[in-house]
DNA sequence: GCCAACGTTGGC
DNA sequence: GCCAACGTTGGC
C-alpha cells in the first residue's frame, strides 16, 4: 500500500465536502499537472491518502482511501487527464500543521514542504507514520 | 530545443 | 498584499 497527500483550497473542496460525499466517495478532478496526474495514474485502490486544507488552515486534518484507479477526468474530453476517486475514511484527532512539520527535521524532505504547489503528492511510510502519531491516532495506520 | 515571459499557486 | 517557486507557452 502506498501513502499519499490530497491537497485543496477549502473554499473550493473542503473535507466538509468530502465527508458528506461519504462511502461513495469523490473524483479528484481538475488536475492540469503532469506531475500530479502521473501520481494518480500510481495509485491503486486502498491506498491511503492525507487530505490537506491549504490557505488559511494549512493543516492535514483527514485520512482519504483510494477507492478507484485513474480513470478519464469528466471535467474534460482530453484523454491525457485522468483522475482517482477517494473516499474519506475519518477526520484525524488533532490536526497537523504545515507550522509543526516544517519544526520536525525528519520531515523536512516531505513534498509538502519541498514543493507545497504539487497538489497530489507521495508520502513516505516513515513520514506517515510520525504525522499520524502527532495527531494523536494510535496505533498509525 | 532553448529560454524569456507570463500566469498560477501558496506561504508568509 | 506581496513575492518566490514552479509550470507552461511561444518566439526564435
Amino acid at each position: 500500500m502506498a501513502f499519499w497527500l490530497f491537497k485543496s483550497e477549502p473554499s473550493t473542496w473542503s473535507w466538509q465536502d468530502q465527508i458528506a460525499k461519504g462511502a461513495a466517495g469523490e473524483v479528484w478532478d481538475g488536475v492540469r499537472n503532469y506531475q500530479a496526474r502521473n501520481f494518480m495514474r500510481q495509485m491503486q485502490i486502498g491506498d491511503r491518502g492525507f487530505f490537506y486544507h491549504s490557505q488559511e488552515e494549512k493543516s492535514i486534518i483527514g485520512l482519504v482511501e483510494v477507492i478507484h484507479a485513474a480513470q478519464q477526468d469528466p471535467t474534460t474530453d482530453d484523454p491525457k487527464w485522468q483522475c482517482v476517486t477517494i473516499k474519506a475514511l475519518q477526520a484525524l484527532p488533532n490536526a497537523v500543521s504545515l507550522y509543526q512539520i516544517k519544526a520536525l527535521p525528519a520531515l523536512a524532505d516531505m513534498v509538502l514542504v519541498r514543493n507545497p504547489r504539487l497538489s497530489v503528492q507521495p508520502v513516505r511510510v516513515e513520514e506517515w507514520r510520525i504525522i499520524l502519531e502527532i495527531s494523536g491516532l494510535n496505533p498509525p495506520g
